[in-house]
RNA sequence: GGGCGUAUAGCUCAGCGGAAGAGCAUCGGCCUUACAAGCCGGGGGUCACAGGUUCAAAUCCUGUUGCGCCCA
């Protein structure tokens, strides 16, 4: 949105160096209190629209969230140049679990407390505190990255409307059948107290043991079977013991029973052909149906018991006998064991390395625990999203990654949605008391255990916020609300819909749903990209929440771990944004020699620079974005802790980058540009129309790039569009004519193309660049604005996108002054290697020749350009049979330099440098003729491929003799 | 254990069937009037290994090894 009235620009600056410190803040603030990045609902324009993945208030953002959103808001300033109407939706999420357990370590560490003693409302308040805080941080932390989002559509999963949301998803789909309440084998984090679904493990691997126990047969004396487990505490919980129905060792032993050690419990010996594998170990196993979901299964094919031997601490219960109370892996496991052995019926011990499921929040060893939970029936869902692929209404970037969501599609279990915590949406089921009289409360009034067989009770009438006010089976009023909270991923899968308000039909919901696109890491492209196209599908008849999915890599550091600043080897954009030192307590250190306890100093890169860095290394495919940091000790402090200065390479370019950008503007550009007044008609110079035919491929390229999230290709396309084509030729051969003020026509093009050449050069560096590229472009706007040219937009973050179609390709003249360049490069690799002229001296006076007249007369336009770029006092056209005396030679494509060096010529030198580049042009010799004397080759290869590579023998073969006779004529 | 990816210059990575590239680092020389956060020039690679397909392989196929990631 563009205001009719804008606030004062903030004022210009005149550094000799770019200061980003200056610049970002007083323009972003500009941009904010304008409202660019606001959009509303408008029906001339076309929307683009994209939803943050929304980051999670337990802590701060990292770089891993700096390339997510770099790589966002570029795509929507890209987008809004272009002339859509461009919505970027921010907020935060929750994050349930996470963020439960971050205040509630922070209460005990700091006031002792347990979340029991606070209470749930007591520490429901701390954490929304909590969030007030961090959802501020982080939504700071993005604006100094110069994120273009819309605050004024700034989101948070547990505001209002967004419950609103969540309650009418889980009435809908549980009286649709597709939540249900049941008893089922789940992943228990034992440190969070709470059910966790199977995206929420970690695997890791641990040192243990393989045990052999031995199982005495009943009825055949002195007869065992044999089992092997990594788990033998579990046996406490065995109700059977499963072979292989065709294992030759155990048919006979099929229906009989086995005495269980230690409890003395009888348990059959099934036939079970999935769980018992004959080849793996003695081919008999234990089957502990409520502590293992492969002998859960085996339970339910055999009907067996279930018993459960865990308290939801971990320690055991009950059902485990003389060994309740102790803590099941430790001491449980010790104790079984020993009585085992003590027992006569441990068999051998082999040590083993396996990996093991964690609570990816506690870091505890999740266990399968069978208990009541919610749960939601993923298999109509599942085709959903299934559907809308195979439709084409969703696209991946890159395309592979389709194979991972359509993977995790299949293989999926039913989703468990309960979690036993305070933080989060509340399960909106009620259950009676009268009719359950055993549901406890604590002192707040919540329910502590709803039984099994309650009767879930669900709000009488679809209004989000009804309470249901009798239980349907005994009229009683004595109704509790489930104490257990959803899965945050059940708020998250409805982001790109409850955002815009629905369930209600809102205006925003009509125009900028479906998003164009999702921007999102790997980790979460099932669990949370799947659910929100199930979502979209299921509540948005059948229409995808958004049509491409952009899948980018991680940050690691240099020696391939993920980047954090909790582990010690990560930090936070704002410090690479505006420097300053951090005091890092890491868990381990980043690099050998670096203590994991530091103080680090950072520069000052910019915002930009930051931007262009992490942008930079998305090139390709890669999924794995390596980035080495430097750390190098910083002398001369003191104190206990050391100082280390830290230097990033890539934002060390993107710096550098932005700095050169600066001081062409404002060294070159600008002075040359006081008196512009527009040119008329395009310009007839052949530089000008060079640079305009390398722009408009530019334009091209970029602009692709954009549409199909190659930014780090964007990069380095403008890197060297600016540097090598702009700065390093066209600015040094245009200086002539903007010095020249006796020549109008030709000092009015120059001004006239570099102004259209900077200022598509901004604009296509904006989206990647955003501050520096506005405020040079208000620069130019101003000179604009003096020169009598109407305002084209009032910042560069609304003009518009330029167009190829406007800048004519001339392919005869990129060839040209590729020749030109690669004259100048010759004739300063001569100067280079001649010890007696100095660097700065200008060479009395080239001969240029060559076979073809047109050649020489190609280039003789350029001879100025070339006498400035590189020290030529004149040109002279020489005979190419005559070759002068005491000169160096060099070739360049068709053309012959030769460069008379009088006295000043080096024999010993200048015979080294012919020789190695004789010997370079005889290797390229060598394998072109041994190709072409090939009849494989001759017959078999393309005509165009056969003569491209005659044409190359004969011009190797020429240049080489030129070589070697001006080798000779120096001896 | 299953799946996927990857191996190219000292480092980080492009290139993915027809002459080995970039940035950084390195070496030599320059404070040349936008720019030393710079300019000019140079050196550096059996494209992991072994087979195969092809006239032609860094590029396609197979296997081996190393390294990642995801899933169990």
């Amino acid at each position: 949105m563009i205001p009719a009235q804008l606030t004062p620009r903030p004022a210009p600056i005149r550094s000799k160096q770019y200061d980003p410190s200056l610049v970002e803040m007083p323009w972003y603030a500009w941009w904010e209190e304008n409202r660019f990045f606001h959009p509303e609902p408008n029906a001339e324009k076309k929307p683009h629209t994209i939803m943050i993945p929304l980051p999670n208030v337990t802590g701060a953002l990292h770089l891993g969230h700096a390339l997510n959103n770099s790589l966002q808001d570029s795509v929507t300033r890209c987008r809004r140049m272009q002339g859509f109407e461009t919505l970027w939706l921010p907020g935060c999420d929750h994050a349930g679990i996470a963020t439960q357990s971050v205040v509630e370590r922070r209460l005990y560490e700091e006031e002792g407390l347990t979340r029991h003693d606070l209470g749930r409302a007591r520490l429901l308040e701390r954490i929304w505190s909590w969030k007030d805080q961090y959802m501020t941080r982080i939504l700071n932390q993005l604006r100094r990255m110069g994120a273009s989002l819309d605050w004024d559509r700034t989101h948070f999963t547990m505001s209002p409307v967004l419950s609103r949301a969540v309650r009418h998803v889980f009435l809908t789909l549980f009286r649709e059948g597709l939540i249900y309440r049941g008893k089922r084998l789940i992943n228990w984090s034992v440190g969070c107290q709470t059910a966790l679904s199977n995206d929420e493990l970690e695997y890791h691997d641990i040192q243990t043991f393989f045990w052999d126990i031995r199982y005495p047969v009943i009825g055949e004396p002195d007869r065992f079977v044999t089992v092997s487990t990594t788990r033998p505490e579990t046996l406490l919980g065995d109700t059977a013991v499963a072979v292989h129905p065709a294992d030759p060792r155990y048919r006979d032993l099929i229906g009989k029973t086995v005495r269980l050690p230690l409890l003395e419990r009888e348990i059959p010996i099934i036939a079970d052909a999935i769980l018992a594998d004959p080849e793996k170990g003695t081919g008999a196993v234990k089957v502990t149906p409520a502590h293992d979901f492969n002998d859960y299964e085996c339970g339910l094919r055999h009907g067996l018991p279930m018993i459960n031997i865990l308290h939801p601490d971990g320690t055991l219960n009950q059902n485990a006998g003389p060994y309740q109370r102790l803590t099941a892996i430790t001491e449980g496991r010790k104790r079984v064991l020993a009585d085992l052995e003590a027992g006569g019926l441990l068999g051998k011990t082999e040590p083993l390395t396996h990996s093991v499921a964690h609570c990816y929040r506690s870091g505890t060893i999740v266990e399968p625990y069978l208990s009541d939970q919610w749960f939601v029936r993923m298999e109509s869902l599942v085709e959903l999203a299934r559907r809308c692929y195979r439709e084409g209404q969703v696209r991946f970037f890159p395309e592979r990654r389709a194979d991972d969501y359509l993977r995790w599609l299949d293989s999926t279990p039913d989703w468990c949605i309960s979690r036993q915590i305070w933080w989060g949406h509340r399960i909106p089921i009620w259950y009676c008391r009268d009719c359950h009289p055993e549901i406890e409360l604590d002192r707040e009034g919540n329910p502590s255990l709803i039984p099994s067989d309650a009767l879930p009770i669900v709000p009488d009438s679809d209004d989000p916020e009804a309470v249901p006010s009798r239980c349907p089976a005994c009229q009683g009023d004595h109704l509790v609300q489930d104490p257990d909270v959803l899965d945050t991923w059940f708020s998250s899968q409805l982001w790109p819909l409850s955002t815009l308000g629905w369930p209600e039909q809102t205006a925003d919901l009509a125009f900028f749903y479906p998003t164009n696109v999702l921007i999102t890491a790997r980790d979460i492209l099932a669990l949370w990209v799947a659910r929100m196209i199930m979502m979209g599908m299921k509540f948005m008849k059948g229409t995808t929440p958004f049509h491409h999915v952009y899948i980018h890599g991680t940050i690691l550091d240099e020696t391939g771990n993920i980047m954090s600043k909790s582990r010690g080897n990560g930090f936070d954009p704002v410090r690479v944004i505006e420097g300053g030192s951090d005091e890092i307590k890491g868990k381990f250190s980043p690099a050998a020699g670096i203590p994991p306890h530091r103080i680090e100093h950072y520069k000052v890169y910019g915002a930009d620079a930051l931007r262009y860095g992490i942008l930079s290394l998305t090139k390709g495919l890669n999924q794995n974005l390596k980035m080495s940091v430097s750390r190098t000790s910083r002398p001369g402090e003191a104190g206990p802790i050391p100082h280390y200065e830290v230097e990033v390479p890539i934002f060390e370019e993107g710096r550098r980058f932005a700095n050169k950008i600066w001081q062409a503007t404002h060294g070159v550009v600008l002075p040359n540009l006081q008196d512009y007044r527009p040119a008329e008609g395009p310009s007839p110079f052949l530089e000008d129309r060079w640079i305009i035919s390398r722009v408009g491929k530019a334009v091209a390229e970029v602009t692709a790039d954009m549409e199909e999230y190659r930014l780090g290709e964007a990069c380095e396309t403008l890197y060297h569009l600016f540097w090598d084509d702009f700065c390093s030729y066209y600015l040094e051969v245009v200086k002539l004519r903007l010095w020249d003020k006796t020549q109008q026509e030709s000092r009015r093009q120059a001004q006239s193309t570099i102004l259209l050449v900077l200022d598509t050069l901004l604009k296509l560096l904006h989206p990647i660049m955003p501050f520096l590229t506005e405020v040079l472009w208000q620069e130019l706007r101003l000179v604009r604005l003096a020169g009598g040219e109407a305002e084209e937009a009032p910042a560069i973050l609304v003009a518009p996108w330029p167009q190829a179609d406007r800048f004519p390709e001339e392919e005869e003249l990129e060839r040209t002054i590729a020749l030109v360049r690669s004259v100048i490069t010759a004739i300063n690799n001569i100067r280079a290697s001649t010890p007696g002229v100095s660097p700065s001296a200008v060479l009395p006076e080239v001969i240029f020749t060559s076979d073809s007249e047109e050649v020489i007369q190609a280039t003789e336009p350029y001879w100025p350009g070339i006498q400035r770029l590189a020290k030529v006092e004149r040109f002279v056209q020489g005979d190419p049979a005559v070759r002068p005396a005491q000169s160096a030679a060099a070739v360049a494509g068709p053309l012959r330099i030769f460069v008379p060096l009088g006295g000043l010529i080096d024999l010993e030198a200048e015979r080294a440098r012919l020789t190695q580049k004789i010997a370079k042009l005889q290797r390229d010799l060598d394998s072109l003729s041994r190709k072409l004397a090939d009849p494989n080759f001759l017959a078999r290869a393309p005509a165009e491929v056969v003569e491209k590579d005659r044409l190359r023998l004969a011009e190797t073969e020429q240049n080489r003799q030129l070589l070697l006779e001006q080798l000779a004529s120096l001896q």
